[in-house]
DNA sequence: CAAGACGAATTACATTTGTTACGAGGGATG
DNA sequence: CATCCCTCGTAACAAATGTAATTCGTCTTG
């Protein structure tokens, strides 16, 4: 059944992409309906049993990527190409967008989102066992999307943080678990809160022997994939609820620029001394500095945070949205 | 201008395929016409800025290819997906088409370009300098065809035969011509006739300067690709005009099954003895036999002359139609 | 400066594609 | 055995795409 399906899958597209024939004909060809024909293209798409590639050497970002590498010390950067031109297109009414994302910020997240997906595909390619740390966020989700008919039995993944009480699609949990579903491989994530009640919860969570072992797994990863957030109203945590807004200006009052899997840094990449940060439960710069960290920026509201991040120097290599690298380069 | 072009092929690609927005919108961002846009993208897919890519392991042709490895001695083999299923449609109205060719068989002819493209867009992008003999025919035709984008300077294509009087398309100097333009290499070709009236002539036209030079030149092929002809009216050799019918018969009666660049060879492979082989004009098989040969197979019906020109030993890889490779496993 | 050539925008139209609603098999499941 | 659930075929429609004809500006060229 389930070969034959695949099969019949890889001929139309074989039919229609690479013969030239269009949906009708290719329907004729192999005895189906239009409709089914449609179908099993739109089902190949989506199973990545085909695949479009766009060229980025012809994107002009080489350049910007060269320099972005260079001034943060990184083994690479890749950026999607820049649209903008410069020139925002109604930003109020993107910014205050609560209920979803512009169209723009959904190209970039989608951009990011794929090329973090080859990285992470080219990771699990190699022949070594791949253990694969991984943040939260709308970016990451984006790449598991990407990631369908990668095969990848051997592979782990694993959370670097705890959960979210919302059961969001982005959620650690959800992220593991739908790459390890994807890939073939094995999930594992941190069972607790991502922010412990007090100092005191967190270090009875920490002690849970399940934490502690996943812990260690995550110590052992061969690639983490993180993204960053932006320390405003509209982060991704504030609109959570996982921070009121108290915490946003006492946070921002101890110099905190941005957080990454909920540790929050200064503008120099620095965790801040902040009693939330002694709460957040998830694998601490020092063990990531030691660890192949790729970094994940999908939009160019975040630029500040991504560059104190950068500066903190657990950073190896960047993937990132066009206007972003742009704006980035435009700081001096 | 140029890359002004190309960058804006590259975002509308981009947005358009990676972003998930229709034309209309695409348009819109980008600030173009529609019609443009549409343009642009299709531009892309021809020029090879976005290519798109089937997943051939899901084909089911796998342990095909490995039976048809194994049986000739190959390095490599790649079929194509089997289509027909082992039920030809309307083959007789196929079969005296002289005009054009069934829209089956134009799907295996682009089918087999496509991989033979692919293998030859791999070769070239080792580091070593690159020198490609090439043939003619249909086959090769259409692989030039999907070799756009593909940029490789110090690549030398050479033709490993004499010219066709008709310049078709797949005429072996506009074979080389199109290569040489696409990647920014060099095109040589022998500027002779494919077949010499006379063997007296042909040892003249040998003995040019500009022909030994370009023959030597093909005997350090890093890389041939070539194809095989079948020996029968519907040939291409003959439709071309190259073989009356009288050329046909004897050579049936010398123990010929096939070509390949205008060398006759029985059914073991081996080049019969037959007036026509001392006056064509190409590398010879004991040249070959120390190439690297890759033989490209378009359609079922060259599957005698396939074999044996497999069993001559001078092929070390094979790309083939899904259908002529089902059918030449079924001959044992 | 006029004429013509070229590229691109506009428009309109034909084709192709995506999507939906509906009904007929065809296994699983109780 | 009835029923549910799923898949596929059918048909119709809406949306998107491809293409050609036309016009307009701009740049070249005589």
């Amino acid at each position: 059944m389930d070969e034959t399906d695949d099969t019949l899958m890889v001929k139309a597209a074989w039919l229609y992409h690479v013969g030239g024939l269009n949906q009708a004909e290719t329907a004729e060809r192999l005895g189906l309906t239009r409709a089914r024909v449609n179908r099993l293209l739109a089902d190949a798409l989506e199973e990545g049993v085909v695949s479009i590639t766009v060229d980025r050497q012809l994107a002009g970002m080489v350049p910007v990527e060269e320099a972005l590498r260079r001034r943060f010390g990184l083994d690479f950067c890749q950026a999607t190409p820049a649209l903008d031109l410069g020139l925002d297109r109604q930003p109020a009414t993107d910014k205050g967008d609560r209920a979803g994302l512009s169209p723009a910020q959904k190209v970039a997240f989608r951009a990011v989102g794929l090329l973090g997906a080859n990285h992470l595909r080219a990771h699990l390619a190699r022949d070594e066992p791949a253990t694969v740390g991984l943040g939260w966020g709308r970016t990451l989700e984006q790449m598991t999307l990407h990631m369908a008919g990668v095969s990848a039995p051997n592979a782990r993944f694993i959370s670097l943080m705890g959960s979210l009480t919302a059961n969001s699609a982005f959620n650690p949990f959800e992220l593991v678990h739908t790459l390890a579903k994807r890939t073939g491989g094995e999930g594992y994530f941190l069972p607790v809160p991502f922010i412990a009640d007090t100092v005191e919860d967190k270090q009875v969570l920490l002690s849970q022997r399940q934490v502690a072992k996943a812990l260690a797994i995550a110590e052992t990863a061969t690639l983490c994939m993180i993204s960053v957030g932006e320390l405003e109203e509209s982060a991704l945590l504030r609109r959570q609820g996982m921070l009121t807004a108290a915490d946003l200006d006492s946070l921002h009052a101890a110099g905190a620029v941005g957080d990454t899997n909920g540790i929050f840094f200064d503008a120099n990449g620095r965790p801040v001394d902040h009693p939330l940060n002694k709460r957040t439960i998830a694998v601490p710069f020092d063990v990531l500095r030691d660890l192949n960290v790729v970094l994940m920026v999908a939009s160019p509201e975040k630029t500040r945070a991504a560059a104190a991040l950068l500066a903190s120097g657990i950073v190896n290599g960047l993937i990132i949205d066009g206007d972003a690298a742009l704006k980035m380069m435009d700081r001096t």
